[in-house]
DNA sequence: GTGGTCTAGACCACA
DNA sequence: GTGGTCTAGACCACA
C-alpha cells in the first residue's frame, strides 16, 4: 500500500475503513484491527492509525471499548448515511473533474450511458 | 508540486500538459514553456521534461520546430480525441469507485441525475 | 502552570482557552497565540497545543487561516452557547459532588445562599 | 490511583478518608484499614499513610487504640462539622469557577434552580 | 493486549 | 512565520 494521493495518510486510511464498512468487508459491530496491527499492515506509524480511528469515532462510525478494541457502530442509520455520503462525494468530485474538462452537468449522464453501452 | 503518485514523473507531467491543453490553459498552436523553464517551474531535471515532450510528440499532441520550441498541435481531431480520452478515463475510474461502493453500472446515471436535480 | 488534574493536558488547555474566551481575555475574532508560542508559554510539546486547537476548531470555537494563524470565531451564537455550556458543566459536576456528600438537589440553593450571606 | 494534583500525597489521602467517612463508606466508630493494608491498596509507602492517620487524629476525626487499630470517631458533632466543611469547600471553589465565567455571586442560586428544574 | 496521551523532532504547504 | 502531518518511541489506564 502506498499513500501518495496528496490527501493526508490518516484521511486515506479513514476512507479505506469506510469503504471496507460500506462494502461489507467490515460488518456491523465487528472489531477493527488493533491500532498496532493495522499500523504494521499498512506500514505507517501507530499514531497515524490512532488519528484515523479518532476521526472515525468522532463521526460515530466506530466506537471504542477501553482495553477491548475499536468496533464498527451498530446504528443502522449511521451506516446507511455513510454509503450515501460517500457516493455523493464521489459523484460531486467526478462532476467537478468533468466540468473542468469542459462538459456541462447536463451532458454527463449521456456520456456515461454511452460508455456503459460500449463497455458491454 | 510533488510527484509521489507512483506513476513515473515524466508521465505525470504528460498528464499535467494534457490537462492544460484540454482545459484551454494552453491553446491550439500555442508554444509550450521551454524545457528549461518548465523544469525550473516544476523543480525536476530538464531531462525529465524532455522525455515528457517526447511522449507528447509521439502522441502527436505537440510538435517541435528546431530552434523555435514545442507547440500544441493545431489538428482539431487530435485535440478532440484527447478530451474524449481523458473524460473516458475519469468516467471509468469513477464507475469503478461506485461499483466498489456497491452500486451497479446501471444505477449510476440515475444517481447522478438525482444529485444534479438536488444541486439546483 | 502544572497540569496534574487527571484530565488530559490537551483538554485542560482547551478549557483554558475557552475560559479566556468566555471571560473576554480573548475577544471575538482575535488571534490565538501561535502553536509554538503557546507551547513554550505552557511548557508543553507543540503537538499537544496542535491537538487542543484541533479540538477547538472541531467545536467551531476557533477557525484557522492557513499560514496566518488561529482565530476566535466571530459567530456570536457559538460564543453565547459556550458560556452557557461551561456554566452548565460546572453546575452539574458541582451538584454531583454535593449529592455524593449527602445533600439533595433541593438543599443546594439554600446552602449556597447561606454561604453567600456569611461571606459578606 | 495516581497522586498528581500538586497537593502532598498524605493530604490527598486525608481527603480520601474524609470523603469515605462523609459518604458513609466508613461509618461512625468503624475501624479504618490498617496502615499496611491501605499502603498496599493505594500503592504508597506505609510512612505516608501513618502521616495521614496522624493528621486525621490531630483533627479528632479518628482515634487510635494501641494494638487494636485506628477508628472513626463517634462524636457526632465532629462528623457533622466535617461534612459541613467539605461542602463549604466545594461551594467556595464552585463559586470561584462561576465568577471566573462572569457570573455574580447573586446570580448563582437562580442558575442552579433553573438547571434543577430543567433536569427533571 | 488494547486504545490514549505525550514528547521530540522532522518536513510540508501557504503567505 | 503559521498551522498540518508524520515518524519514533515512551508511558499510561483498563481488561
Amino acid at each position: 500500500m502506498n499513500f501518495d494521493s496528496g490527501l493526508p495518510i490518516y484521511m486515506q486510511i479513514v476512507d479505506i475503513i469506510k469503504t471496507r464498512i460500506v462494502t461489507g468487508i467490515l460488518k456491523n459491530g465487528e472489531k477493527l484491527p488493533s491500532v498496532r496491527d493495522l499500523a504494521t499492515e499498512l506500514k505507517v506509524n501507530p499514531n497515524t492509525i490512532q488519528r484515523s480511528y479518532g476521526e472515525l469515532e468522532r463521526e460515530k462510525i466506530v466506537f471504542t471499548q477501553r482495553g477491548m478494541g475499536t468496533f464498527v457502530t451498530e446504528e443502522k442509520s449511521i451506516l446507511d448515511g455513510l454509503k450515501d455520503t460517500m457516493a455523493r462525494e464521489k459523484v460531486t468530485s467526478f462532476m467537478e473533474d468533468m466540468e473542468r474538462l469542459g462538459y456541462s452537468r447536463a451532458d454527463i449522464p449521456g456520456i456515461i450511458e454511452k460508455i456503459i453501452v460500449e463497455g458491454k
